[in-house]
DNA sequence: GATGAATGAGTTTTCATTCAT
DNA sequence: AATGAATGAAAACTCATTCAT
């Protein structure tokens, strides 16, 4: 019986949360208003907040969901990453997996700009983003073991996911992806850096 | 006394956009209303209004304004980079002068979210963005003339950019500028990438 | 069967009453919700509105509550009266016994102002007011048979503990109950008011 | 000019305070919406936000209000109390006056709660009270300078107010103020307390 | 040029109450 | 007896914008 009910709150949460995530993903966090997701959702303002007791808590919830589903796509990648394929073709799969998943990168932006002015929303992200750093230099170790410079390449690579993702947003040009990531990778092969 | 007014409507605009900047940047720019300029400004609302007939008026010009300060920033690096210094300290040097506009880095960051849902804003970051790319390009070419990939370079350069500001701005650990700097030349120095 | 669970609804809504007194004495009647105070009863809403079917009948509970802790009391006081205490000492400890329940004196002063706009509400209190004269009437006349004017003390008395509560909650400086009460009884037993 | 604006500002603040103040009296303070005073006041709630920007500000210069009126009429009792009238005349025209505002009193009385869960409001409240005692005080001591205890008769004077104020704000027989007066004035003037 | 008063549509939030289970 | 999900009406509050002066 309490299985069941929270079975039902599981389920209405998750509904809220997909709906909120896919409209502020298409206007922005702050465009979105409760009133604007209650209906999406087709339950009331009222039950909106049984669910969620500020729009804050709702958010963060959000947050929380897109940074996993970031965290669990690294992830993947690394665990892939033991199969037989070239270290830039690898390496060209992780830029692809995130930045096609557009609408993940966009709420993913606006919450972190949310961050900005939210410190237990800025915490989590630090967290999460250090997390990100770790996986990456894991699946790096494993594709490039003979790479002496992985830890940088691993920042390297976190950061410039942003600014393509940015350049995705805007409707820019797309990056050319392979070459990019043939470049890095040859980057970490090549011979020593002179100290 | 078309001439004298028109001074005072610019010295005013610019008192106008300097504080709304200052304030966007320091909690975003949605969080941030007319009143709020208006009292920070030390001018009414009415006031503001005569200047700005729109709140987008104003948004859009502050990201001129901050647009055009990346820009100068970046131009001043390629004019600075025919000096002899060695390329990676020089690269070094330009992610540092942006990383350190961090207050700039902030608004920055949210004009270009708020510009994902404005049309007339995104065309304008779309231009600027591309001539942030050509003028790095510029750059690399000139210290590193002899660099096989100066336009990955300069793509990788300008998107990481993006990931190392949104680091600082989270309070992050400071990301070793210096060493990214070496290995992003050596990169470009090492023999051809065979394709 | 029937006797059992009237048992248990009666030790219910004993809880309900008592903590919701609480709640309502430490923040006001109108400050506390019914999810307050379903919360720290902890049982659900729903179980509350199974014995209460509104928010008013609880108050109305509550008030018949405290009003009956105010009659008991002064009850006390004036069965106690017959004893052989000095007719101030007497009165002081009505005005201490009172006093000293800050928070029946708080909530009863929430439920009086409730009963402004109540007119269920305010009949009881009226009734319950009248009734509390003519007992502290009794005791007078039991204490200070020879006093002149028993009536208009008792009138007297009971309106002034109201003032001294509101001092007492406000955190005013305590009134001296010894010394008002030696001048009330003093003034009760000298010369005869000429008419 | 300046003193043109602040003059429309000060009597739209007028209105709005005093129908508040009505309203308020009518119903109580917690059940008077905003709305309800923007709709009695003929003014767009955006309006009575320019005025109030919260309720609390605008119940707090109510109770500011509201003191003052009643500090007034103590004031003016004080002043008039040089004439040749009877003490206990004068005293009764005190408690008269004072109840006769029944509506002050009813507001009065919802304000002092809502003081009771309010740090600001209750230390003004606090303030102002002592400077009730003090007042009447000072007019005891003139109408009935050989009093012995005039100090203990203020505060008891005081703190009856309040319950002959809520005696009559209930609907309670009104107290028969003159007798009370009498037999007062007498207590202070009968031989000492013997200690 | 400059002001501040006024607005109304919108936002987040609260809460007594109902009801199927 | 008991629950918690759901509701809708109304609360407090925000804010870009207009306008008479």
């Amino acid at each position: 019986m309490g299985r069941k009910e929270k079975k039902t709150t599981k389920i209405n949460k998750e509904r809220i949360l997909f709906t909120a995530a896919r409209l502020m993903k298409e206007r922005g966090v702050s465009n979105i208003s409760l009133s604007d997701i209650a209906k999406a959702v087709k339950i009331s303002k009222g039950t909106l907040y049984y669910y969620y007791p500020s729009k804050h808590d709702l958010v963060f919830d959000i947050a929380e969901q897109s940074m996993n589903h970031m965290t669990q796509k690294i992830f993947q990648w690394v665990e892939k990453s033991k199969e037989d394929v070239s270290p830039e073709e690898i390496l060209k799969i992780v830029f692809d997996t995130i930045l096609r998943a557009k609408s993940r990168g966009q709420i993913h932006f606006y919450l972190m700009l949310e961050a900005l002015s939210d410190d237990s929303l800025r915490e989590r992200f630090c967290q999460e983003y250090a997390k990100w750093k770790e996986l990456i230099l894991d699946g790096l170790n494993r594709i490039i073991p003979q790479g002496k410079e992985n830890s940088l390449l691993a920042q390297i690579i976190l950061a410039s996911i942003y600014g393509f993702l940015l350049q995705t947003l805007l409707g820019l040009e797309k990056p050319p992806l392979d070459q990019i990531s043939k470049f890095l990778v040859m980057a970490d092969l090549s011979p020593s850096l002179p100290e």
